[in-house]
DNA sequence: TTAACTATTATTGTTAACAAAACAATCTAT
DNA sequence: ATAGATTGTTTTGTTAACAATAATAGTTAA
């Protein structure tokens, strides 16, 4: 049943392919396509991106450390499903990782840097106009990322890389319906901040807006269970 | 040759052998036991943890996320050896957190977490007398993931966590000959200033602390690699 | 109809054998 | 004697078959 979607995958499949199944399922969660809670099956895995499943398991062992998946003994792999404890923490060392990250970014900043950021703005006010979630998403998480890229500072960027992710599951698992993600306004007002070269405005706006994200959530809210595997996975490249 | 030891660790052997290399590993690691560079043999691993090779290709993959172990393709897993730009991303990145950390430290801290951290202390400075540079280094860590645990945030104690590993490491490829690691008055003077609920103080303290730290490198110096493997991942428990 | 028990099926975990690549050592030729 | 090529050995990478555990369905009894 699954064999059909084998063929539209192999274009996406790297010389490695337990880095294949890594970037797929890590893009499917940060496009919130893959729920928390997701079964992420060792035998379909391996059809997805024919190959075989020792790849599969040493790809989703490293998902696990990743805070990715979670996976349970003898019975597999699932898409991970944060605690509201667990929430907190990540919201936390965001605030901590992104407001030490502005100070680097302004000292690096430079034009070319504010034009990337404010076309991934752009695009991204684009994709909310056109109610495509998905590419907002992955949007809105790559302006944070800008932030690090910026700062040059590759494990913090690691860091920065895992939580934003951790952060989409978070949202996609307890967001308040009807709540808009990031106000884009909020990320305009950042970049100016940066323009201007105002610090202390820069860390408060950050601080200000990752508070904002995380009084959107609602921990009360029950978790509606899991579309079919093979869909989620599907490519929507770049 | 490696059977004589293969006894001797089926001791540590956790339920999930997986997990036992992981913290075999990491452990000697964090140690210097086992150096910058090393081989790390997939059939040897197997030996010596009496399991299969599947199981250290795994264990092996989730310590290359880790960054502890660098996998190259045919070749296989070697020990990390961080590159200066590594070493000083590692350095800002726990400057950022470990100072973040101060806050909620002197928030939570209660008595009894000054009793073990002074513990910790005249531990370190025991196997220092002693010349035991091990347990030197592991005690070492062990007070800075005291301040983790204190702060109460498990996102930001396993960032610590791979960070003071990862220091260690460093330290053991580009130590300057003849350079104390800790001064242990300023370990002292950290938790006086936790004791005395004095935040700035506190956090100049640690981040002259992590200054010292990094200010004793030499990268010029050239890597002296590698022992035998077997003996390096000997136990020397708690 | 429902509950519990059994048998079947599917999935995960383990193992061993095989293929391919890198490494080491020997041998030849200049 | 040294450089290069060739052969043999070791190590990594892949695959398939088997064992063990969990999930499912079907049956029987209350």
């Amino acid at each position: 049943m699954t064999k059909s979607i084998t063929k539209k995958l192999a274009i996406e499949t790297d010389d490695i392919p337990e880095q294949a199944i890594i970037s797929s399922i890590t893009a499917a969660v940060s496009e919130q396509r893959l729920p928390a809670g997701t079964k992420l099956g060792e035998q379909m895995l391996s059809n997805l991106f024919n190959c075989n499943r020792a790849n599969v398991r040493r790809a989703l062992s490293t998902l696990a450390t990743m805070h990715v998946v979670q996976l349970q003994p003898n019975r597999g792999a699932f898409v991970s499903t944060p605690s509201p404890k667990e929430a907190s923490d990540v919201f936390e060392a965001r605030r901590t990782i992104e407001s030490i990250l502005a100070r680097s970014v302004i000292k690096n900043v430079c034009s070319q840097d504010i034009e990337d950021m404010r076309a991934t703005i752009a695009a991204e006010a684009e994709a909310r106009a056109q109610g495509d979630k998905p590419a907002e998403l992955r949007l809105s998480r790559k302006f944070h990322m800008h932030l690090a890229t910026i700062a040059d500072n590759q494990v913090l960027e690691k860091f920065l890389s895992e939580l934003t992710l951790r952060t989409t599951l978070i949202i996609g698992l307890y967001n308040k319906v009807g709540s808009s993600n990031c106000a884009e306004d909020e990320h305009s007002r950042i970049v100016q901040a940066i323009e201007a070269q105002d610090e202390d405005h820069l860390i408060l706006l950050i601080e200000q807006h990752l508070k904002h994200l995380e009084a959107s959530l609602d921990f009360e809210r029950a978790v509606e269970p899991s579309f079919t595997l093979a869909e989620q996975l599907t490519i929507t490249s770049a």
